[in-house]
DNA sequence: GTGAAAGCGCTAACAG
DNA sequence: CTGTTAGCGCTTTCAC
C-alpha cells in the first residue's frame, strides 16, 4: 500500500506553468547557462520549479548528452580496511561535483571483464580502480573501450594510466630508519606478494633504506597474500631459516605483522624485548593490539579523493595535472618497536 | 591520447547488419521475451550482436522503462566496521540480480535529503537505508516519495518500511547468560544512545535476561555514541558511582567495550581477573587485543544480502514475504571474561 | 512472429 | 535572450 504516487513533474510541465519554453527552462536550470536567461526569467522558472517539486531526469540527460554524472569504482574487497577509507574520499569527491559512485567487489578476478561490461552499458562516465595487478590486461582492455579511468592505492607502473598512490619505498625508509635509530642492524622483511606492485615497492624501499645506511641486505621472506595467515606463515619461515635470529622485522602490512605476532608469541619470544615489528597501514585497532603495533599511516581517504579528482579533470576535458599523484605516508611510533635488549 | 574511441553500436546497427527490424532485436535480446521470437532468427541476431560488439544503453532503456537497475545505499560511515561487510552483501545480491549500487556517505543526517533527492534525479529503483533514527522523519520522507526502500541493521520499529536486522534481545541475552553461567551476579551494562533503535533493543535484551535469571537489574551508563571515546567516558561514570564495583560489564559494541578496556587498564584493573567484559560485533581484530574479547558475532554480510532481496521482491512487484527479517547473533567466547575471581 | 511508428525527457543546433 | 526543431537508443503498443 503505497501512498499517493507523486506525479512526475517535467520539463516540460514547468515551461507550461511559467509561460516559456522548455528549452528556456532547460538553460535556466543548467548553472553552466543560466547566464543567457534574462535575470527575470531565471526567477520564474526557478521558482515554478520549486514549486512543482520538479526533479530532473538524469536517465533522459544522459541519454541525450551521454553523461550519467556516474563513475564506477572497483575494489577487491570492501572488507578490507584499507578500501573504506578511500571509497569515503572517492565518494565525496564525487558528491562534491554531483557525481554518484557504483561499487563493485570483483573477489574473483576473473570477474573484472564483467562487471566493467555491465559498468559501460550504465554508461558510467569514468572508472576507479583499486585492483590490477603488475602487466594486468585488464588495464589494456579499460584503455582500449576508450573509458577515463584512474588507479588508486596500486600504481599503474607502465604509466597507461593515471593514478593515486601512497610512496611505498618511503613508507619502508621510514620504518628502517626508525629502526636503525633504536639500534637495530639485523633487520628482515616479511614481504608482500611479488605479483603485485605494492608488494615489490615495498620489498625495493626496505631494501634501499638499508643500502642507504650501509647495512646488510635483509632477510626476506615473500608472503602469499596480505594476511593474517600470510603472515603467520612467513614468521615461521623467518624464524626456522638458518642464522641468528633478527632483531626487527618490517613488515608489508599490519595483518602480515598481526601473524608475525602470533607466530613469535606461540615461541615464546616477546615484542618487542626480544624482537622489534613495524606494519604498514595502521589499520584500526592496531593501536589495542598487545603490544600496539608501531606501524605507517596511509593518506588513504586523500588518495581516494585525488584519484577521483584527476578522474574529473580528464571527464571533465582538462589536461591532467599530473598522471601519478604520490602521498607521503607516515610513520606512527607504538609499543611494537623498542632498542635491541643486547648492544 | 585515447586510443581509437570504439564506435558505438545500436540496437539498429545490430538490426540493419541482420536484416530483421529494430523491435525484433529489442525483443530478440530481452530474456523475459525472447521466446516469442523464431529460433533462427533469435540465434541469427544473438550472433550479430556478439559480432558486432554490441552493448545496450542502459540510459536509453531507462528513459523508456523507467527502470535504472539501480539502486541506493545510505550509510552513515563506511569506514565505521559493521558496514563493509552489509555493503558487501547488498552488491552481491545486487550484481546477482544485474543491477547497481549507488552508494552514499551521508555523514551530517542534514544531507540525507538532499542526496535522496540527487537520487530520484537518478532514477534509482529502490533504496536500502542503513540510517535513521528512531522516529526519524526521514522515512516518512522516503514513503511519501513512492519510492520503494528497506532498512537494514537498524529496524523500523514503527514498521513503516521493511527492514532486515539482527535480533538485539537475543544478543544481549546471549552475553547475559554466558557471564551467568560463570557465575556472575552483579552485571552491569553500558548502553548505546537511546536515541537509536539499537541502543535501546540491546538494552531491553540485558534488563530482560536478568529479570529472566531473577537477578537485580543492571547499573546503567548510556553512552553518547558507539565509540570508544563515549566508552571511556561511560566506564568511568560506571566506575565512580557509588555501589560495589560489577563483576561484569555488557558493552554495546566492541568499541565501547574497548573504550572500556582503556579506562579499566588505567585504574590498575585487569581484565578478566577484575571485571569481565563483553561487546557486540565481532569487529575485525577483537580478537588480538588484550585480551581477545567475548563479543557477539553479527552476520552482517547476510543482513545486508536480505535487506537487498527484500527491496528487490518489492521492486518486482512481487508480494513481500516478510516485513521483518530477524537474523540471529552468536556468542564468541574469547579470554575477556571468566569466572569472578571470588565466590 | 515480425514490422511500423510513436515517444520516454531532455539538450543542442539553428533561427530569429 | 528565447523559441523551434530534431533526435539520443530503446521499448511498446498496434497492425499485419
Amino acid at each position: 500500500m503505497k501512498a499517493a504516487k507523486p506525479p512526475k513533474v517535467t520539463i516540460r510541465d514547468v515551461a507550461t506553468a511559467s509561460g516559456v519554453h522548455v528549452s528556456t527552462v532547460s538553460r535556466a536550470l543548467d548553472p553552466a547557462r543560466r547566464q543567457r536567461i534574462s535575470k527575470e526569467v531565471l526567477a520564474l522558472v526557478e521558482e515554478t520549479a520549486r514549486r512543482l517539486g520538479y526533479q530532473p531526469n538524469r536517465a533522459a540527460s544522459a541519454l541525450r548528452t551521454g553523461r550519467t554524472h556516474t563513475i564506477g569504482v572497483l575494489l577487491p574487497d570492501i572488507t578490507n580496511p584499507v578500501f573504506p577509507p578511500i571509497l569515503q574520499g572517492i565518494e565525496a569527491a564525487a558528491a562534491a561535483r554531483g557525481y554518484f559512485v557504483f561499487v563493485a567487489n570483483v573477489g574473483d578476478p576473473q570477474l573484472a571483464q564483467p562487471i566493467l561490461a555491465r559498468m559501460k552499458a550504465q554508461q558510467i562516465d569514468g572508472l576507479v580502480m583499486a585492483i590490477a595487478l603488475r602487466e594486468d590486461p585488464l588495464i589494456d582492455f579499460v584503455r582500449d573501450s576508450g573509458m577515463h579511468a584512474v588507479m588508486v592505492n596500486r600504481a599503474d607502473e607502465s604509466g597507461r594510466l593515471p593514478a593515486a598512490v601512497s610512496d611505498d619505498r618511503l613508507a619502508m625508509k621510514l620504518a628502517v630508519d626508525h629502526l636503525v635509530a633504536l639500534g637495530h642492524r639485523r633487520i628482515a622483511h616479511l614481504a608482500g606478494p611479488q605479483t603485485v606492485p605494492t608488494g615489490v615497492g615495498r620489498r625495493q624501499g626496505v631494501e634501499q633504506a638499508l643500502r642507504d645506511h650501509r647495512l646488510p641486505a635483509p632477510r626476506i621472506v615473500e608472503c602469499d597474500s596480505y594476511s593474517r595467515e600470510a603472515g603467520q606463515q612467513a614468521m615461521r619461515v623467518l624464524l626456522e631459516s638458518s642464522g641468528k635470529r633478527p632483531e626487527a622485522v618490517v613488515c608489508c602490512n599490519d595483518l602480515v605483522a598481526l601473524g608475525a605476532y602470533d607466530v613469535l608469541r606461540a615461541a615464546g619470544l616477546r615484542i618487542p624485548r626480544d624482537i622489534s615489528i613495524t606494519g604498514h597501514n595502521d589499520m584500526p585497532l592496531v593501536d589495542m593490539v598487545d603490544p600496539p603495533l608501531t606501524t605507517i599511516r596511509l593518506p588513504h581517504r586523500e588518495l581516494g579523493w585525488q584519484a577521483a579528482e584527476m578522474l574529473f579533470q580528464a571527464i571533465e576535458g582538462q589536461a591532467l595535472l599530473a598522471s601519478t599523484v604520490v602521498l607521503r605516508p607516515e610513520l606512527v611510533v607504538r609499543a611494537s618497536t623498542a632498542a635491541p635488549a643486547a648492544a
